[in-house]
RNA sequence: CGCGGGGUGGAGCAGUUUGGUAGCUCGUCGGGCUCAUAACCCGAAGGUCGUGUGGUUCAAAUCCCGCCCCCGCAACCA
């Protein structure tokens, strides 16, 4: 019987649509999949999203329909998205599905009953307008993080999860068995920052919002989201049903594939409680990189998210795919852009792969009608071509089963330009001209075709439509996997010119078009804010605005953000500390005349204090102080 | 002294674990070829491997120490 793989990729939050972040890690798994279905294994594919939580609720309020509404439109989209990059997994859990909320309240009972979760009181701040809990920490000076109001101390009735009497086995887990964390550089940060400092139990339950699975026996509590969204990876095969038998089969899982945002979870949280419910733990999580643009961290504010749609749209799957996963090294960060996406299309796809097989098709057609055999008239050129072709694909499943796609493509890649210099080795336009090498030249096309056949089949799990492309252009049959690593597979071949398999792209005029789109997308996308409620002329004359000079302006060491300023007001002086640290040097500001509310309560930032609020202009990346003219007199009231 | 990652020819990266010839892709320049998607093949130029003229060593991109810069996370943008 097939040995089994299980991998899975984490399942994703539908607040929104996706971007191609989440298809690299997507992609990525499927690769890995596919590879392995290549191999002979019995794979389960499990990808799905992650549903619940007030966020949601929020968000489904705000368009007026309900949550469960709200997610089934998103995650249709999702599915689609699937769909389009030829995503090959065998099962999409929802978690609100029937059979995972059943399934998360059996664990929830179990773990209950057996005392490793507990009830007990999180005691945190509330913010009433917002309707939300905060802990200490997420506060940010001690108001609501979301408004700015001020929130009140409040115990919530809540169910904890006893993670800290875990402690000591993930410690030994993550020291003991290297594999089941990768890459290693992820264990340093999971024992530094968490597991050494020692661990909290968990709060697994809350009463504060409804979106979520009602615990059994105390229904006004939702499962927060931990207990929920972990136990899909088990639930998807029918854990805790009368229907388990892929569980049986399938669990543990051989990969989780993980954001390097959420190994914390899947590290720690996941394998503890997994030991509370007795349950193997998965042999592997991996904390991939991220894909990073030009500027930085993908963020709808900066505007640069990139649409996986529009990327397959124009360029086609494979071509996206064959990028995603050629161009950074999986575990470590890699930067997006479309230059160089352009670039490789250009130069992996079209000048190299395509222009190989193209050629090669004509000339089987043009010098033999399109048929060739092995007529074995072999010569030295030959047997290079044919010792690489031979180790390659060995070399290729050392580099998949580590996860490192992008050497294993550019081992590919090694073979495919050996094969473009075999032609000029062996010069073929040369040898048509003289009758009596007609052999020797049907012996070169055959090689041609071979070395095509095998490079075909070994990039079949990244491009998932160029292999039969290529296949049929050069009238091979696919051989699998095994195919692959025998030289003369196949005893000859019938061509048949096809489509051109990737056009190339003038770079220049592309991405002028792409800045002009980006242009006309982004300019006119100012929304209108949702506005403040009206105040009146009181109101605002509580603020008290007066003109300061910046005497002295210094850099907070620790902070990153903040800015200290002495402020002369002329009737006194005052310390003011400012975010504004990442658009203005302090010499900068050393002399400048600004608008200060000066009535505001004082308060201390990282350590400083500060008794009053300098007036800026600002979004999400820009920020610029209001500033009266030079000769205004110091301690003027603005208003 | 919060945690972690990184600084290698014009660009992007590998090499650092196990010191000993600095490698790849793209770009640039020159040449070849004409089967092919102005593609392909060959050759060349270009790097004191962030820095200290630091330490260890016969020998350091690689090990140790100091410093500088960048990037994530955490914390503060009143």
């Amino acid at each position: 019987m097939a040995e089994k793989f299980y991998i899975t990729t984490p399942i994703y939050y539908p607040s929104d649509k996706l971007h191609i972040g989440h298809s690299y890690c997507t992609v990525a798994a499927d690769t890995i999949a596919r590879y392995k279905r290549a191999q002979g294994y019995d794979v389960m594919f499990l990808t799905g999203t992650d549903e619940h939580g007030q966020k949601i609720q929020r968000i489904a309020e705000e368009r007026g329909v309900s949550p469960q509404e709200y997610v089934d439109n998103i995650v249709k989209g999702i599915k689609e998205l699937w769909t389009l990059m030829d995503i090959s997994n065998d099962k999409f859990i929802r978690t609100t599905d029937e059979m995972h909320v059943k399934a998360v309240q059996k664990i929830f009972n179990t773990l209950y009953e057996k005392g490793d979760i507990y009830k007990s009181e999180y005691e945190g701040w509330y913010c009433t307008p917002c309707e939300s809990f905060w802990t200490e920490h997420q506060l940010v000076d001690g108001k609501c993080p979301d408004c700015g109001r001020a929130v009140e101390k409040t115990k919530e009735e809540s169910y904890f999860f006893r993670l800290s009497k875990y402690q000591d086995r993930l410690i030994d887990l993550i020291k003991n068995n290297p594999d089941f964390l990768q890459p290693s550089i992820r264990q340093n940060e999971m024992l530094n920052n968490f597991l050494i400092p020692g661990l909290e139990d968990l709060c697994v339950s809350r009463t504060s919002f409804d979106w979520g699975i009602p615990v059994e026996f105390d229904p006004k509590h939702v499962v927060y989201v931990w207990l929920d969204a972990l136990t899909n990876y088990i639930n998807a095969l029918g854990a805790f049903s009368d229907n388990d038998a892929d569980f049986k089969k399938y669990w543990p899982a051989d990969v989780h594939l993980v954001g390097k945002e959420i190994v914390r979870f899947h590290s720690i949280i996941w394998p503890a409680m997994l030991m509370a419910l007795d349950l193997p733990l998965p042999k592997q999580v991996y904390g991939h990189g991220w894909l990073l643009l030009d500027g930085g961290k993908m963020s709808k504010s900066k505007g640069n998210v990139v649409d996986p749609v529009k990327l397959v749209e124009k360029y086609g799957v494979d071509a996206i795919r064959y990028f995603l996963m050629r161009e950074m090294p999986f575990g470590a960060d890699g930067v997006f852009n479309n230059e160089a996406l352009i670039n490789r299309i250009n130069s992996d796809l079209a000048n190299d792969l395509g222009n190989l097989v193209s050629r090669t098709v004509s000339m089987v057609e043009k010098y033999f009608g399109g048929t060739v055999t092995n007529k074995g008239f072999s010569d030295s050129f030959d047997e290079e071509l044919i010792a690489l072709a031979k180790e390659t694909p060995k070399k290729v499943e050392e580099l998949m089963d580590s996860f490192q796609f992008s050497n294993a493509l550019a081992e590919i890649w090694k073979l495919i330009s050996r094969t473009n210099k075999y032609i000029d080795e062996t010069t073929p336009w040369a040898l048509a001209k003289d009758e009596s090498k007609s052999d020797r030249l049907e012996t070169v096309m055959y090689n041609l075709c071979e070395a095509i056949r095998i490079s075909a089949e070994l990039i079949a799990p990244v491009m998932t439509r160029t292999t039969p492309a290529i296949l049929e252009q050069i009238g091979a049959e696919s051989k699998g996997w095994a195919g692959a690593s025998v030289w003369g597979a196949q005893d000859g071949f019938t061509v048949k010119k096809g489509e051109v398999l990737f056009p190339r792209i003038d770079v220049e005029a592309e991405l002028k078009a792409i800045e002009e789109e980006a242009a006309k997308n982004s300019a006119p996308e100012i929304e209108k804010p949702e506005g403040k409620e009206e105040i009146t002329i009181d109101d605002f004359f509580k603020a008290e605005l007066r003109v300061a000079q910046v005497v002295e302006c210094e850099k907070i060491k620790k902070a990153k953000k903040l800015l200290k300023l002495q402020l002369d007001l002329g009737y006194e002086k005052r310390q003011v500390v400012s975010g504004i640290a990442q658009y203005y040097e302090p010499s900068d500001l050393i002399g400048k005349k600004v608008v200060v509310v000066a009535n505001l309560k004082p308060v201390k930032l990282c350590g400083e204090d500060s008794y009053g609020m300098i007036l800026c202009a600002s979004n999400d990346n820009q920020l610029s102080i209001v500033s009266p003219s030079d000769d205004m007199q110091l301690g003027s009231e603005v208003c």
